[in-house]
Order: structure tokens, then C-alpha cells, then sequence
RNA sequence: GUGCCUGUAGCUCAACGGCAGAGCGCCACACUGUGGAUGUGGAUGUUGUGGGUUCGAAACCCAUCAGGCACCCCA
């Protein structure tokens, strides 16, 4: 392997297997935004470094975007994120769209960033958002297609679990305690970290930052209050919506959870893995209320959350949630027993694609047992063979490669018996 | 950007400074009209790369490249 061109440091490849986990998640992705009347859209993947500049983090912007300069040497950047582009494309056509306007996607996403476990350079992100609509309720509804996919992959409360807070609820406690307002960014920058430092160094960090001894003890009284949201309405409004969804045993309120990036206003959100090798969110998500107005459109409120497929690729893989996934699309093996007998392989292969089989034929007559190790490496459930006595009779031998059971069946009869040993393998 | 760790057969990994190996996989045969199991045999190495120390280096030192993990940030 000295000599192969290496990949792109943090670039994914994906072999078949791994294709079809990424299908996999965006059949479920799609399934549960279809289930809630959600609308696929895209946006380019290539943007100006200025449409994040306005909102998205510093960061993100200078230090975790790919940017080039093009031939005609403007600069462009490779999307790290959807949700400035979601606003731009909103905000274009806000006088003729339908709203509340409910719109998922699923696609690439690039930050240059040092990879490890559950981080890539280059990633797919499922984002759904609802645009239109200011209520306890619509965040609810985003939590609840949070939920609802969660469950499709066979993630139970007891293995994930949405932690909700509300940034409106943090500023009125924030006040409470007379933080000044230059300080609030640091503040929440200090309860996102909370969880990864051990607390005297934590307490020592909070007070670097400014906070008084004062306001540091209310602040940790505030942090492990876990009857706070009752001192919110939207709070109180979103679990009772929550419950009438179907999914409260998902969420839990937690008043640590703040979320980095700027644009959120109101509701926030986040997914964690419970058996807690990963550290990492799932997903994370919430209510943004000036988006629009940031990119040159009207004031419009919209909610929604992003996940990206890497951390739940692994957190299936870890709890033995991935389905078997085929080997191979082709549910049949032709067999080709010597060069005389080599088309009438073919010509059985195209009449079982007419009839809606997707079936196979070994690409050259080579020795028997060589096929049928290759059929069985590739899970095949079917191999046919037209050798010379079938020829004769105008018939296929049918093996059942499940339990070794072949049979001769006459030629206008095979689609069938193939239906019938595909049939046997589904219900056992 | 910072720190730590690791580079040996296709894969996972052994080998006290002294003949570069095992398991799995692969190929062949037992079995020339049939896979899985078993047995027997076989192939495969610039030990990441470049230099140094040494009688002798996969091992020790330096450099370099690549990868992993953590910090930062975040999906």
C-alpha cells in the first residue's frame, strides 16, 4: 500500500458497508422528518465566508472553515453548517413562501478540524427546521421528531436522552444575579464546560473570569435546580406539549445545557448517549429569533436542531443497534457451467430482471465450487445452475443456499420458486 | 493551534539490541455438477521514510511523514 495517493487527512470514504450505514440513517432521518410533514431541501455547498461571519461563531468562521480562493479569486468556503443558508434562501423568497415553512436535509459539511473519535473533517448532517412559528409548541414538535428517530434506530429513554433548557429562562436568572451583560457570553461559556472540569477547578475558573464569590454560589445553586423550568412558562407549555407528543420520557430539563453557538434565543437542546463512552452530543438544536433579520430578510422566528452521522454511527454501532446490511443488492447467483453454457446463463439472468429479481451472473466459467464460495461469501440466498442435463430439459437447478436444498424446476416456473425461498428467509 | 501515544504480511498483533513470526484472511489440494465445516500444503515484508549509534537495529537516538487519542471547539 506504500505506493496509493493517501486520502485527505479527516475525508470519509465509504466502502459498501459503510454506504449502506449511511443510507440506513438517512432512511430513518427521512422518515421521521416525513412523519411530520417535513419538506427535503438543500442549499449549495459552497458559500461566501460572510454569510457566517454575521452569526455563527468565531470560531467556526476563522479557524474551522475551508476556504479557497476560486479562479476568479473570490472567496468561497465549504458549508460548515446549514442554518445561515436555510435563513438566506428563506429570507430571498419570504414574501412567496407558505408558512410555517417545515424543511429537513441531509448532506456533506466540511470544518477543518483535528480529527478523533466521533469528529471528521468532513461529515453529513441531518437539519430540520420549522420557520414561521413562535410557541413552546413548535419547539416541542422539533424535540418530538428528535425522538421519533431516536426510537426508529432502536434508541430507548433508558439509552438516549434530550436535555432541554431555555435561554430566556437563563437571562432572567442571569439578572438575578446582576452578571453584567458583557459578561453573559463568558458565563455561558463557563456553564458549557462545567460538565468536563472537576469542580474546584471549575469554581477557581469562574471567579478568573469575574464572576463574584456571591455570584458564583447563586450560580451553581441555579445550575443544579432542576425544578427551574417551572419558573418558566415556555418551559412549563413545552413539557406539557411534550406529553401530549408521546415523548416525554425522551427529555429532561437541565440547566446546564447552553449550546455555543450565538444565535440562539429561547429554546435549547441536546441528545447525549447514556452508556457515555462518547462525550460527544448527538444532536443539538433550538430556538433562533434573528436569523432572518441578521441576513437581510424580515424578523421571523424558526426552531430546529442538526446531527451529524458520525457520532450516532457509533453510538449504534457500540450499543449493537446496526442491521445486518446485505452484501450485495443482487438476491440471486447465475452460475455459468462451462463456456457452451455460458449465455444461456445470461439469457436467465435477464428474465428474472424482467420479472423484478435483481440477480447476478458469475462473470466467466470457472470451476463450480468457486462460485458457489463466491455466492456464499456475498450472502447470496440463491444460486442457479443450467448445466447440460437442465439444458436439455429446458429447467434450472434451484439451490436454497440458506439450507442446502436444490431442486430442478422447469424454466417458466423460477421466478417463482425464487419468491418462495426469499419468502422463507424474511420469516425466520 | 497545544499535548500524549502508535507506525512490522491484506487485517489484528508478537518478536530481551542477535535467523522477522502467529492468528485470521487469501490461494491450492482432499472434493474435475455445487458453498459453509474439517484437514494438508502454499504465497505474501524496503519492519512508514531518511539519517545516526552499534560487530549487529523492527527495537536505541535524531529528523520527517502518516495515523490515533485528548484539549480547544463542536454534529
Amino acid at each position: 500500500m506504500k505506493n496509493v495517493i493517501p486520502s485527505v487527512k479527516g475525508t470519509r470514504e465509504f466502502y459498501p458497508e459503510e454506504m449502506a450505514l449511511r443510507n440506513y440513517l438517512y432512511e430513518k432521518v427521512r422518515a421521521a422528518s416525513q412523519a411530520f410533514g417535513y419538506q427535503e431541501w438543500d442549499g449549495p455547498f459552497l458559500e461566501t465566508i460572510d454569510l457566517y461571519a454575521a452569526k455563527s461563531g468565531e470560531e467556526l468562521v476563522k479557524k474551522q472553515s475551508f476556504v479557497f480562493q476560486d479562479r476568479g479569486g473570490d472567496q468561497v468556503t465549504l458549508r460548515p453548517e446549514l442554518t445561515p443558508s436555510l435563513a438566506r434562501m428563506i429570507a430571498a423568497r419570504q414574501g412567496e413562501l407558505t408558512f410555517p415553512v417545515r424543511w429537513w436535509s441531509f448532506g456533506p459539511f466540511w470544518r477543518y478540524e483535528q480529527p478523533q473519535k466521533g469528529r471528521t473533517r468532513e461529515f453529513f448532517q441531518w437539519n430540520i427546521d420549522m420557520l414561521g412559528v413562535n410557541s413552546p409548541e413548535a419547539d416541542a414538535e422539533l424535540i418530538a421528531v428528535a425522538a421519533t428517530f431516536l426510537r426508529s434506530v432502536g434508541l430507548d429513554p433508558q439509552k438516549a436522552t434530550i436535555y432541554v433548557n431555555n435561554r430566556r429562562l437563563m437571562e432572567s436568572q442571569f439578572d438575578g444575579l446582576d452578571i453584567a451583560a458583557e459578561q453573559r457570553m463568558d458565563v455561558s461559556n463557563l456553564i458549557d464546560r462545567r460538565s468536563k472540569m472537576d469542580a474546584a477547578k471549575w469554581d477557581a475558573y469562574a471567579l478568573e473570569t469575574g464572576l463574584t464569590q456571591k455570584q458564583l454560589d447563586g450560580l451553581k445553586k441555579i445550575l443544579e435546580d432542576f425544578e427551574l423550568w417551572k419558573k418558566s412558562d415556555e418551559l412549563v407549555r413545552l413539557f406539557a406539549a411534550l406529553e401530549a407528543l408521546g415523548v416525554k420520557e425522551y427529555v429532561k430539563f437541565d440547566p446546564n445545557i447552553m449550546r455555543g453557538l450565538l444565535y440562539y434565543t429561547g429554546t435549547v437542546f441536546e441528545a447525549f448517549d447514556q452508556s457515555g463512552s462518547l462525550k460527544r452530543a448527538i444532536l443539538g438544536g433550538g430556538r433562533y429569533d434573528n436569523l432572518l433579520v441578521d441576513v437581510g430578510g424580515q424578523p421571523l422566528s424558526g426552531v430546529g436542531f442538526a446531527m451529524g452521522d458520525v457520532v450516532i454511527g457509533i453510538i449504534l454501532q457500540e450499543n449493537g443497534l446496526l442491521p445486518e446490511f446485505d452484501p450485495t443488492p443482487a438476491s440471486v447467483l447465475v452460475t455459468v457451467f462451462d463456456e457452451s453454457l455460458w449465455l444461456q446463463s445470461y439469457a436467465l439472468a435477464a428474465d428474472l430482471r424482467k420479472a423484478g429479481i435483481n440477480a447476478m451472473v458469475y462473470p466467466e466459467p470457472t470451476k463450480l465450487p468457486k462460485q458457489f464460495k463466491f455466492a456464499d461469501k456475498m450472502k447470496i440466498r440463491v444460486a442457479l445452475t443450467i448445466g447440460p442435463d437442465e439444458a436439455a430439459q429446458n429447467k434450472v437447478a434451484v439451490k436454497n443456499l440458506l439450507n442446502g436444498e436444490q431442486t430442478i424446476v422447469a424454466r417458466d416456473m423460477i421466478a417463482e420458486a425464487i419468491h418462495k425461498i426469499l419468502a422463507q428467509r424474511v420469516s425466520e
